[in-house]
DNA sequence: GCGGTAACTTACCATCAGTAACTTTGGACC
DNA sequence: GGTCCAAAGTTACTGATGGTAAGTTACCGC
């Protein structure tokens, strides 16, 4: 005889989390298209119009996630990297820190670099965690090599950025049954293009 | 008195032309998911069950632009390094016109960089012209290095792709006034680091 | 206990991908 | 030149889904 369940309240603040957690699950699971706000809102046990309330729209929803995940990125290669000795520790450290996160995250992962292209907004967000990864690493490559003009520092390390990034797409996306990249090795190829290059400037 | 414009038929083969012109610049414009197959049709002067019959669905039409696109990319630089003598050439005159060709269609760059991660069908597409890429890449360091592990080979040139990309988009998404960084510019700080590396590998 | 506000739901609209059934055009063939 | 007829095209619809307005209910302070 099915007591319908009564309406339960909850803090404003713990919904939102509640929220953050479903709209990651789901979106990385089908795809933000695919997703639709009424499956997120059935993962949480609420109605559409409370995502509403909280977020204002689907985009909006997914900015949110974007924003999550950046700071849980940059907290975790900050770390990395301040516990290190020297630039080029610094590098190793914080990308070994960058691919790690993304083994352990896999959804976050998925989201940021497979469904945040969708929106332009979110598009923008992600534009923006890697001009802080760029400008991070032009700082590293600075105190590396203080003769080299700025512009051709920062083009430098966009292809630091863009290198982590295809790396990190390449091992997530390995369908072959061959033997995984491991984060360990993915730093390694990286650097031995990009820093024994930096080492040889004229 | 409006002479109602008489129903004119067109050859399929002409009308899958102007069809796949008008989506490149509609999902280009507007953004894949805010261009609606109407808008499409009605730029190409027709409605949109002839899209349909065409090419399926939205993501079949969109997956038949980044085809396309691939074709003439994979045109543009295999011509360039053929043009070449030695490894480093080929690859410094094939990223040169691939960031020429980026510069001379830009919509086209744009529908492939922003706009074909929406649908998983065109991402992979996406995936499978980077893989292209990637291999031609390994073959040319493997002429260089010859000793060195196919599994690194294929790490440096997943390497090279992704700041290839990143750069370009880097390139194309330059809002600040500021001078523009140059295809050349942008070859040059790609070969500076990767291939100076390359050739002070141990 | 008893308001009142904030959380929540029901019931709806508008847009757009996709489709079925019908109509017209232009070339082939005589 | 007339007459077919198949391909090219249109009208008119459905279903799904993002988004919203108005009403309902649970909890907190007094």
């Amino acid at each position: 005889m099915e007591t319908r369940t009564p309406r339960r309240r909850v803090a404003r603040a713990e919904r939102e989390r509640q929220i953050l957690d479903a709209a990651v699950a789901v979106f990385s699971g089908r795809g933000y298209q695919n997703a639709s706000m009424d499956a997120v809102a059935e993962v949480v046990g609420v109605t559409k119009p409370v995502l509403y309330s909280h977020f204002g729209s689907k985009e909006g929803l997914l900015l949110a996630c974007v924003a999550r995940v950046r700071t849980e990125l940059l907290d975790v290669t900050s770390a990395a990297a301040a516990a290190a000795d020297g630039p080029e520790d610094m590098l190793r450290r914080g990308t070994l820190a960058f691919f790690d996160y993304l083994d352990a995250q896999k959804p976050a992962w998925s989201l940021l670099y497979s469904e945040a292209s969708v929106s332009q907004a979110a598009a923008a967000a992600l534009e923006e965690i890697r001009a802080q990864q760029t400008d991070f690493i032009a700082g590293l490559l600075a105190v590396q090599a203080p003769e080299t003009a700025p512009q051709r520092l920062v083009g430098w390390a966009h292809v630091i950025v863009g290198a982590c990034e295809r790396l990190a797409l390449y091992r997530g996306s390995a369908a072959d049954g061959g033997p995984r990249m491991s984060a360990a090795e993915a730093t390694d190829h990286l650097m031995d293009l990009v820093w024994t290059g930096l080492a040889h400037q004229p």
